[in-house]
RNA sequence: CGGAGUGUGGCUCAGUUUGGUAGAGCGCUGCGUUCGGGACGCAGAGGCCCGGGGUUCGAAUCCCCGCACUCCGACCA
């Protein structure tokens, strides 16, 4: 009865099911994940399983990108599970980035390995190895290839989607005559990641480098996509590396050139992973739970009948449902649930659009479509449907990004001292931009006092001060500072 | 890796202080009535009380030792 007054007298929140978001965001993520289906605790920590629903997600995210990834000349293959200790340890960077978080086996059945071998955290040692056979003469370059994968890392603190010992991602490594030409792969991909969280995600994104303490061990510079959540939290959604030749010098990838002599190639990688599941959540998410922009929802438009056992009513819906079938993704809930019951369940799953047929619909020849993002109810004839229905997914789409975007703008401030970018980040959590000398140093006061850390050095970046806000000698980049996932 | 908390039907928890026949709500199954914002009635099914050792005539409850999970802080997609 108390749950119903609370329903019944916060219009804004419909499902109780749900900690509000106010109340708390860590509590609300959870809630999100388990009542909209996406993913199950299992019994290794830090390992989900992830259901049905939340597996289409990723199979959408998978299928847009991978198209886009064959769309820019890569192809597909597939890497061991496994690498040797003395393979992983090739490039002294790399090894000392992953050693702490790496899961090693040690026996196969009863007998000790002579060797161990750790369960691949990343790929590039095992790409490296197989392009160093495979390349020998330019005419092999470049190499473009990606690979989607699980992979491992023993992390101390673990979140359904955003932080997991296992998850899946997708792994692109390149390999290239020219320095240049990586540069530009490097660029070219992570633009692709750009365009991808904007055009499908509806998730707006800062492009930039980052600095030498956050780039990725073992490359020469990092490149990344970086996202502002809900709760003024920054993440990190996808990175593109340039490894220069630093891996080809540690495992000897040459080829030789026109000229007859030997180079070493110039590589790339760049991924994103199911971390990008828990951005959607926190994006776009409600008080009600998840809110999907349509193009990646599984399900676009729900049919809910509205009592079944009167005449024409299932039989309309039905009709309606195979004319949609063509052209969104439609799913006729005609179980035996309350209709109130359902609004919830697809409500929390984040269905962009709900179609309500009854009796009364079944007179007039309408429905009522309801819409997720903002609850607007429309009236629509059935005959209008076919032609309605895409456009407002459309605006749907539109609309999140727009109010995202919104949201970034309203976070994102500008500072010009170390107490300035604490005071911001208290007050209102989200994104601070800086003037910045490139010293490490001050960086670690940014992390002590404002316990937030560089995100990137934003391509698109303005000239706030000469001076670095934190020490104040002379600038050399403009930074943004958040606290991070 | 520190600090705190929690482990009892599928889920949320009560029961533990003070040892004495394992409970509730939700969910699930069947039948019927309902159906425009989480409906209702009747009848059911379902538990090695996290694990291992003690103490006791008797342990979910008391004592040791583990393990797991959650939340908060240091490292990371």
């Amino acid at each position: 009865m108390g749950r119903r007054a609370l329903f019944m007298a916060k219009n804004k929140k419909l499902v109780e099911a749900i900690t509000a978001m106010d109340t708390d965001f860590a509590q609300w993520y959870t809630d999100v994940v388990k009542k909209a289906d996406l993913a199950d605790y299992s019994s290794v920590k830090g390992c989900m399983i992830i259901r049905p629903y939340g597996y289409a997600i990723w199979e959408n995210i998978q299928a847009e990108l991978d198209s886009r990834f064959k769309a820019t000349g890569h192809e597909n293959v597939y890497m061991p599970l496994f690498i040797p200790e003395s393979l992983l340890n090739k490039e002294k960077d790399h090894v000392e980035g992953f050693a702490p978080e790496v899961a090693w086996v040690t026996h196969g059945g009863e007998e000790e390995l002579t060797e161990k071998l750790c369960v691949r955290p990343t790929s590039e040692t095992l790409f490296c190895q197989h392009y160093a056979n495979i390349i020998g003469s330019y005419r092999d370059l470049p190499k473009l290839y990606n690979q989607w994968a699980n992979v491992v890392r023993w992390e101390k603190t673990t979140r359904p989607f955003l932080r997991t010992t296992e998850f899946l991602w997708q792994e692109g490594h390149t390999a290239h005559a020219t320095m240049e030409e990586a540069e530009e792969e490097t660029l070219r991909m992570l633009n692709v990641y750009a365009d991808f969280c904007q055009d499908f995600l509806a998730i707006p994104v800062i492009k930039g480098q980052k600095t030498e303490k956050e780039k990725f061990a073992g490359a020469q510079a990092t490149y990344t996509i970086e996202s502002l959540m809900h709760d003024g939290q920054a993440l990190q959604s996808g990175t593109s590396h340039n490894f220069g030749d630093n891996f080809a010098r540690a495992f000897n990838i040459r080829y030789l050139d026109k000229d007859n002599t030997h180079r070493y190639v110039y590589q790339t990688s760049w991924g994103v992973t199911t971390r990008l599941i828990g951005a959607l959540i926190m994006v776009h998410g409600d008080d009600s739970g998840l809110v999907l922009p349509p193009r990646v929802a599984p399900i676009q438009l729900v049919i809910v009948p509205i009592a079944t056992h009167k005449g024409g009513v299932l039989e309309k819906a039905q009709e309606i449902f195979t004319t949609l079938k063509a052209k969104v993704r439609v799913k006729l809930d005609d179980s035996d649930k309350n209709p109130g019951w359902k609004f919830s369940e697809h409500e929390m799953r984040g269905v962009p659009l709900r179609l309500e047929i009854g009796p009364r619909d079944v007179e007039n020849g309408t429905v009522v479509l309801v819409r997720r993002d903002n609850g607007e109810k429309l009236t629509v004839n059935i005959a209008e449907l076919a032609q309605k229905v895409p456009e407002i997914l459309q605006e749907i789409q539109d609309g999140l990004l727009a109010k995202a975007l919104k949201h970034r703008e309203e976070h994102t401030s500008k500072a010009y001292s170390l107490a300035e970018i604490k005071e911001n980040l208290d007050k209102k959590p989200g994104f601070v931009k800086t003037m910045w000398c490139g010293d490490r140093a001050c960086e670690d006061q940014v992390k002590e006092v404002a316990r937030a850390s560089s995100r990137c050095m934003p391509f698109e970046s303005e000239h706030l001060s000469d001076t670095c806000a934190i020490c104040g000698k002379p600038a050399k980049a403009m930074v943004i500072w958040g606290r991070a996932y």
